[in-house]
RNA sequence: GGCGACGUAGCCAAGUGGUAAGGCAGGGGUCUGCAAAACCCUUAUCCUGGGUUCGAUUCCCAGCGUCGCCUCCA
């Protein structure tokens, strides 16, 4: 079985043959500037998820995720918040470990931060300037995009055309347009380091070639980032990186994800047009939310709809549904049910072996629910059982547990059998209108009530 | 201006050169004291106009529309 990954740098599926092992795997983290926003989840998540299904299909992963946790936005942030730059990084960070554990994205097995690599960083740049592929100028070091011979081939930017009509700030020290810098000069700003040449800070794109080599070496696996990052922060990745260890190309899939818009536009901290992760989660369970983030492959836009949310969440409770079939004590063991687990993970294999389509594979588990109520009736307790497990084996691929709302004190359970219980004699007695009186009061109080021939369950809405 | 992506049912969203997964919603049933849950049936010819082809929603060209990158961005 072979995963076929799309590769930006070539526009083309391609056959995944990591040259490492365990997969070096790098994803650009964030920015902490602000809180983390529905972009960054699907983002994540879908990161999450290739992980996940490459370690299903029997991969060892060594994922790295950065925090660019100094950088001018932050410290503009900051100076307006009358904050120290640090702590309103740092207090951002914690805010997207809060809310990514939440959404159960795994945890990167090393998260290194600009703010601890600035020696090497440092070492990078001085690398750059004796190899003549960087200069120094009156505000600091720049990288020389004329010396890479490749530049702009990630983002089919291979001449310098396309900068006619582009906004670039017109520097007189820079050779070329396209050059960027290294390190900024800065004597008097609240955050900065001492260096060859004066104190200052790292440029905005260093930091993540400096920390794939220091974490994971000069050649990598799979590097993956919103779709936006293409350009200029991934192609100056690629110069600065391979420039420095001749090894090219230093990354061997570059994955990108595709945008959130909403209102018809990019959601972004920048313009202010953002739904943060948390606000979404008080209205929607983790799972629901990743269920409505996978449903559109990774390489897609997603316009954020509250609606098709909120549809996610009827179809999540489907799922759960699922769950609570049990099969018949009399019925013989039967292989209807193991055959179409089969088939199903086949499906779902398939789907996830073509570029990850979680859509796909979401659609392939949604037919294996149906099959499993539909069959249960006519299977055994085992049979459905190891279905049940199959079902929900494949959804934790996807990073969702399915599970029921906890009952948040336990003590009201007896309260409840008994209201149960009582009903129970009502209808027995044929008081249809008091049992049914007791179901809508318990349901307005978020306890569901279903008869079955088997008698009467009850969960909390 | 340069580069790129997308346009599939009421909503969300896969997919294929030979008449289109899945979810939500809708309609009709089965089951149920009623209901709920579940199950069954049902609802599209794929933006427009050309072209290639025996045949295109799927390939090519043009147009219209939406979005992204070229400045910070996941």
């Amino acid at each position: 079985m072979t995963i076929l990954i799309e590769n930006t740098r070539t526009g083309r599926k391609e056959v995944f043959e990591p040259r490492n092992d365990p997969v070096r795997m790098y994803v650009c983290g964030m920015t902490p500037k602000d809180l983390p926003h529905l972009g960054h989840a699907f983002m994540f998540i879908h990161m999450d998820v290739i992980r996940r299904y490459l370690e299903y299909s029997g991969y060892s992963v060594h994922h790295v995720q950065n925090f660019t946790d100094i950088d001018d936005k932050i410290i503009d942030r900051a100076i307006k918040a009358d904050r120290d730059p640090m702590d309103w990084s740092q207090e951002h960070t914690e805010a997207y470990f809060k809310v990514m554990d939440r959404l159960k994205v795994l945890r990167a097995h090393e998260f290194p931060r600009v703010t601890e690599s600035i020696p090497a960083i440092i070492q990078d740049v001085q690398q750059l300037i004796r190899s003549g592929h960087a200069y120094v100028t009156s505000t600091g070091v720049y990288f020389d995009a004329g010396s890479f011979p490749t530049y702009g081939e990630l983002s089919g930017r291979t001449s310098d055309d396309g900068l006619a009509g582009a906004r670039v700030a017109v520097d007189e020290e820079k050779k070329d347009v396209r050059d960027w810098a290294l390190w900024k000069v800065d004597s008097t700003g609240p955050i900065g380091w001492e260096s060859p040449w004066g104190r200052g800070r790292p440029g905005w794109h260093i930091e993540c070639s400096t920390m794939i080599q220091e974490t994971l070496g000069s050649h990598i696996d799979i590097h993956g980032g919103g779709i936006d990052l293409v350009f200029p922060h991934h192609e100056n990745e690629i110069a600065q990186a391979e420039a420095a260890t001749q090894e090219t190309p230093f990354v061997s899939y570059w994955t990108h994800t595709g945008l959130i818009l909403t209102d018809g536009e990019k959601m972004a901290h920048s313009s202010g047009n953002f739904t943060t992760v948390t606000d979404v989660l008080s209205k929607v369970a983790p799972d629901v939310l990743r269920l409505y983030l996978l449903s559109v492959h990774y390489r897609s836009p997603l316009h954020f709809s509250a609606l098709a949310l909120q549809q996610t969440k009827t179809g999540y409770e489907r799922l759960l549904g699922v769950l609570r079939t049990r099969g018949q004590d009399e019925s013989p063991d039967n292989n209807a049910l193991s055959k179409s687990g089969l088939e199903i993970r086949k499906t779902f294999e398939s789907s996830m072996n073509d570029d990850f389509n979680t859509p796909r594979a979401i659609g392939a588990i949604y037919e294996f629910g149906r099959t499993i109520n539909r069959l249960a009736p006519t299977s055994s307790v085992t049979n459905v059982t190891e279905a049940k497990n199959i079902f929900i084996e494949l959804l934790e691929v996807l990073g969702i547990t399915l599970y029921e709302p906890e009952t948040n004190s336990s003590n009201i359970e007896p309260y409840i059998n008994m209201l149960v219980a009582v009903r129970q004699q009502l209808r027995e007695a044929n008081k249809w209108d008091l049992a049914d009186q007791i179901r809508d009061d318990l349901a307005d109080l978020g306890v569901i009530i279903e008869d079955t021939a088997d008698g009467t369950d009850w969960r909390l809405a």
